[in-house]
DNA sequence: CATTAACCTGAACAAAAGCTCGGAAACACT
DNA sequence: AGTGTTTCCGAGCTTTTGTTCAGGTTAATG
């Protein structure tokens, strides 16, 4: 078993709120900035110092607000999580009420997944492959978590939609399956497959099996 | 784009073959004890020092052999991607090769490509979590394009196995879901989807699919 | 206006980590 | 045994980086 530390929810925080809107203003300038660095540079790149010039504030400004580097990465990621979140479980509920078209719902609900990564592509790459702490801070979760418990409360109003032994299970490997190729085939481009045929390809499998 | 620059291949290769059996012992040593550390405790635990010290060795010695840290962690991983490659694909050609049985060949496949995994758990859960040059080591790419190749080339020997619009692309698509549903499960064990009930529901969609 | 609280500054400290290098020991070969 | 090559050693140099702190500035408060 693995037993380097996990990190404690405290440390992946900020130590404090701004009060001031001159605050709130470097408190942001410092999570942007640290987002800015993760994406463009990477991970070794985002170092407090220059992160508080990028954010052109002082170092001591960061360390007012936040107890030490994972929790302004931490901070930053999970603000965009919670954007991401937002729109891709909205457009999946949205697809889940498309009863009557599934085609037209399964594709409205890839290309808003696929347009709420390419978004944020840069950062999520690096965050996917660098970020140590990242499954430690909650709004990580939150998002498959999310994503669950729509689609299964979908499958049990309609009764029609998959019809397999393990009704749970296959909705959650479905649901497993279609993100993770979204997710591959957005953040890393694999060569031989545009996002046309992906789509294309993916509505088809879904239609075969629901 | 993110533009942090890439590693090049020289730097993440050792420096000077082992001559002498006395050096092949401390050069396996120092391969082996990087890969204990980045599995154990995760990429920032593992310093040169740290690495010289598990394997038994000077600090000295090891910068014989390996250029730098990044050396080390990356002979490590493509010794053991050279090994899942192996394992994975020739269970793929077996299952490949089991026309007439589908159901028996994916169970097949599924199981070995588990087990293949799960005996490497520890290394892989932290490298595609941690390791900022992964995938500019080529073993790591070596993999899918294997299996893609074997896949594909299944699916033009037996015609009947793929009908889709698409057959390149979906065969593909096949291929990375079901290589993304088993690494999930098997590196990062969902609470609610058992082994058993992934293998089982992979093996009941695949049959519908093909 | 006076006082307190919030905010900001940046030089400097301490710890850590990558890596070098001069020299000794082990080995191969004649 | 002698000679050159390979291997090994580890103290210490250099650089980097996270973080602190003492003191100054700005804003709120009464």
């Amino acid at each position: 078993m693995s037993t380097h530390s996990r990190i404690q929810a405290a440390e992946l925080q900020a130590k404090k709120a701004p009060r001031q809107v001159r605050a709130k203003a470097t408190f942001d300038a410092i999570i942007e900035a640290g987002a800015q660095v993760l994406a463009a540079e990477g991970y070794a790149a985002v170092t407090t110092n220059r992160v508080a010039e990028v954010a052109g504030v002082s170092i001591g400004s960061l360390y007012e607000y936040f107890p030490n580097k994972q929790s302004i990465i931490a901070s930053g990621l999970a603000r965009v999580m919670r954007e991401v979140t937002a729109e891709v479980s909205a457009s999946l509920r949205e697809a889940v009420a498309l009863e009557g078209q599934p085609r037209a719902g399964i594709d409205y609900w890839m290309r808003a997944m696929a347009a709420a990564l390419e978004r944020r592509g840069d950062l999520l790459r690096v965050a996917l492959r660098e970020v140590p702490f990242l499954w430690d801070i909650p709004e990580m979760r939150d998002l498959s978590d999310t994503l669950q418990h729509i689609a299964q409360e979908g499958r049990r109003k309609s009764q029609r939609v998959v019809h397999f032994d393990d009704p749970e299970a296959s909705t959650y490997l479905l649901m497993t399956m279609v993100w993770s190729a979204i997710l591959q085939t957005v953040l890393y481009r694999p060569a031989h497959l545009s996002r046309e045929r992906l789509t294309q390809t993916l509505v088809e499998m879904l239609l075969k099996l629901l």
